[in-house]
Order: structure tokens, then sequence, then C-alpha cells
DNA sequence: GTCAGTGCAAACTTTTTGCAACTAC
DNA sequence: GTAGTTGCAAAAAGTTTGCACTGAC
């Protein structure tokens, strides 16, 4: 689907959902909308208002960002994470299902799909709960981290035999 | 493995680490380390803390509790989580692989085993990333809410009816 | 016209940090 | 003795809340 169809099906999905719940159609709501639905990958809240401000020229408070955010997550077209110190968000309408790795030294996150994985999961019985979403996050060391490690166990070998 | 052997062996463990990356023994780090082993499932600081002045009537600082589940975590002792709020951390060792429930709505946690699940995860394929641990997180309605929301919105048609 | 929604600042919560006192080594 | 740890309080970071004003309906 191309991005325009994408953004124009999200920001009816998103009507249909503020009315059927009685909620007002705010140029905010779907200034925050639009915005979100041109980031790739995850986004903080401090992003969001940052990057609205230059690239929108349109500003609205954190507040209204994290009351826009629930709304949004309920009308299932945002997910929220929480890898770190601060929430992670991201789009969710027609995305592929993918997987977290997570750095445990650097913190970096990446992305990755596998089909089988995410077919297991979804063909998980689950007693007496009504499954929604969900969210996979594997830990370890990126290439990066493992080599740096790598370089410095040599490192103080060497001091050692010194 | 009884409780008893489960506490001297994981006592042994992060001895072995302390030495290992040259820190002190305190009796504080092995009050904390104890305690959080007495605890079944999940806890965050607070708990851990009232939990540590109740039973154990050892007094530690919060700034104390933090620095030394970081130093458990990288013992690989202590897992942690972040579901809602606040972190959630829970005792690693000699426990069964499980996987998360998370209620969206009144945000309970329950925990499941799932071998087949659990194999899938630890047999795929990760491309430059050394695997240490995951967290598989389901997110939805447990069955009390489901039901909650059904009765809702039954009485919500009938009064629209009226 | 009304009341949900917004912006702002203050409050709140969780976690981190700086510093003096303490203690394991 | 001395450097790593601790406790305390202050600070920082992220999120929520109260209130007056605004604008969608």
């Amino acid at each position: 689907m191309e991005i325009q169809n994408v953004k124009d099906t999200v920001r009816q999905i998103f009507t249909e959902y503020l009315t059927t719940n009685g909620h007002r159609k705010t140029p905010e709501r779907y200034a925050i909308l639009e915005t979100i639905y041109s980031i790739d990958g995850h986004f903080d809240i401090d992003a969001l208002y940052s990057r609205m401000m230059e690239q929108r020229k349109f500003r609205v408070s954190r507040a209204t960002l994290y009351n826009t955010i629930i709304l949004l997550i309920n009308a299932r077209l945002v997910i929220k994470h929480q890898f770190g110190a601060s929430s992670q968000y991201e789009k969710s309408y027609n995305r592929e299902t993918h997987h977290h790795q997570i750095c445990t030294q650097c913190g970096k996150v990446t992305e990755f799909q596998n089909g089988e994985l995410q077919h297991a999961i979804e063909e998980t019985k689950l007693n007496r709960f009504q499954l929604s979403h969900y969210s996979l996050y594997i830990y370890g060391l990126c290439s990066k981290c493992a080599r740096a490690n790598k370089r410095k166990k040599i490192n103080n070998n060497n001091k050692k035999e010194k």
C-alpha cells in the first residue's frame, strides 16, 4: 500500500473511532496521527514533539501528545513499547509484524522478521485470554559490542601478563 | 532443587561474580539477594524495600537497592521487566522459562509456560546477535475484563433501546 | 452555548547522582 | 589506610494533573 493511501486509511479509522466513542475531531489529533505515520520505526514523546515542531510547524503540548497517543493505542493505530527509560511508540497499521533485538550493552534496538516465530506465537493456545497483540524482546550483545568486548578482554589479559 | 539449596547456590554465584569483578562483599548485598530469592513472582523496588524492612528487619536505602539490582542482573541472577510504570524484577536462577500475559484493561500480569513456544524462540536464527535472554509479552483481555466488557455492552444496548 | 480538549505549569513518581560517612579489604 | 559502598537528600527524567481558556459540536 502506498504511503498516502495508508495515511488516508488510518485517518478514516481514527475518525470512526472518535465518532463511535464520542470524542471531538480536533486538528491537533489529526496532525499527531499524520506525523506518527510519517515516522519509520520507534519514537518517544520527546522525538514526536520535536518532529511536529520542525516538520509540520504545528505546536502541540506534551500533555496533548500523551492524551492523543492513548486514543491512538485504543484505536489500534499505535502500539507502545517499554524498552528503556521512556516509553517508545510506533505506528501499527499496515506494518509487518516484527520482533525486537535489544543490545544489553549499548541499548541499540533492531527489528527482525521471522514468519515461523510469528506463526508459533500466534498459534499458541492461551487459557482464558483474548490476544490483542504481543511483543517479543530478545536481549543480548550486538555484533559491535561483542567485538568490542573481545578486544577489551585481550587487552586486559595482555596487561596482566606484563 | 530445594529452596535453601537454591539460596546457597545463588549466594555462591554472586560471591564469585563480586570477586571476579572486584566488588566488595557487603552484608547489604547478601541481604538483598536473600530477600529477592524469597519472593515468588515479580516485584518492584518499592515492594522489595518494604519487604526487607518488614521481614528481614534489614534497612537499606533505595539507592543501594538500585545499585545492587544492577549487579544481580549482570550476574544473571535477576531479570528486569518493564510492564507498566515502574520496572519489575524477578529472580532468574533455577526458574522455569515462562512467558507473560498482560491484561490491557486491568494491568494484571500472569505467567504461562509453553515448551513449543520456548523452543521456537530459542531456535530462531539471529543474524549477528548473541542471545542472552528474552521476554515475550502477550497483551489482551483477561477473562474477567472480557466478561465485564460484555456485560457493559449489553447494558448500554438496553439503555439505548429504552 | 456547552463541555470536551488544549496549553501551561505544578505536582508526582521513579530513578539517578553528588557528597559525607562508613567499612571491606 | 584507602578506595569502593552506603545513606541521604537533591536532582533529573518522564508522565500526570489542575485549571483557565478555546473551539468543535
